[in-house]
DNA sequence: CTCTTGATCTTCT
DNA sequence: GAAGATCAAGAGC
């Protein structure tokens, strides 16, 4: 026989799932958002999609940044058309759409628009505020501001691969909240990019601290 | 703080 | 064979 589990936590579950950091505000979640949501505009979409929450198992926070690509933006994976990897794009809206960038790293996008759009918003940074500690386990990081500041990090973070490619958002393991209250939207040029690079496709909360890049003043 | 570079896989030329 | 919707570590200031 094996050794039994121990009968009650080593440490308490509140404390394992402390979902802010010492001196925060609690989080309200908003409404959960429809997959309908994203059958706008791209750019009608990602200022609303600033200050919503986005969890992924129960981990995540307040997206902070995102950009804004099209199938008419030379920047675009889906510029020259579908493909097995940017399939997802040319689809409905309302799913996710995950690539592996520079052969290391998982990004996420979510779906807008309509089927045959192929415009997307890839998700760039959050303000972590769920599973806080599971972030940092994954991440081998200490600090809060840098779990999240960046596509590249929150995957890690959150636990989003290339498996979780065409999921629907508006149901498990994803789940998003509308944005409660309002807050200052910043825009600018997109960042990592080579072509188009002059368009300001590039949203962000504004002063936010938990951004993968500053807005220019 | 900024700048440079290596890591490593998919897509496209 | 090269470029790419990136990141972290190391060097230099």
């Amino acid at each position: 026989m094996g050794s039994s589990p121990p009968r009650f936590p080593l440490i308490p579950t509140k404390m394992v799932q402390n979902p802010r950091l010492p001196g925060e505000a609690p989080i309200r979640l908003g409404k959960a958002l429809k997959r309908s949501f994203f059958g706008r505009s791209v750019h009608e979409v990602a200022p609303d999609l600033i200050g919503a929450t986005l969890l992924f198992n129960g981990v995540g926070g307040l997206i902070v940044e995102v950009e804004a690509y099209h199938h008419t933006d030379p920047a675009a994976h889906s510029y020259r058309g579908p493909t097995p990897r940017n399939q997802v794009m040319f689809g409905p809206p309302g799913f996710a759409y995950v690539y592996r960038s520079y052969g290391i790293h998982w990004c996420v996008n979510f779906v807008c628009e309509e089927a045959g759009s192929a415009s997307a918003l890839l998700i760039r940074a959050l303000e972590p505020t769920h599973g806080i500690a599971t972030m940092r386990r994954r991440r081998h990081l200490k600090e809060a501001h840098a779990l999240c500041s960046g596509p590249g990090k929150l995957t890690e973070a959150l636990g989003i691969t290339i498996e979780h490619d065409a999921l629907p958002l508006d149901q498990a393991p994803f789940s998003l909240h509308a944005r409660v209250g309002s807050v200052d939207i910043v825009a600018g040029v997109r960042i990592g990019i080579t072509k188009a690079i002059d368009l300001p496709w590039r949203y962000g909360m504004k002063g936010s601290k938990f951004l993968s890049k500053p807005f220019p003043v």
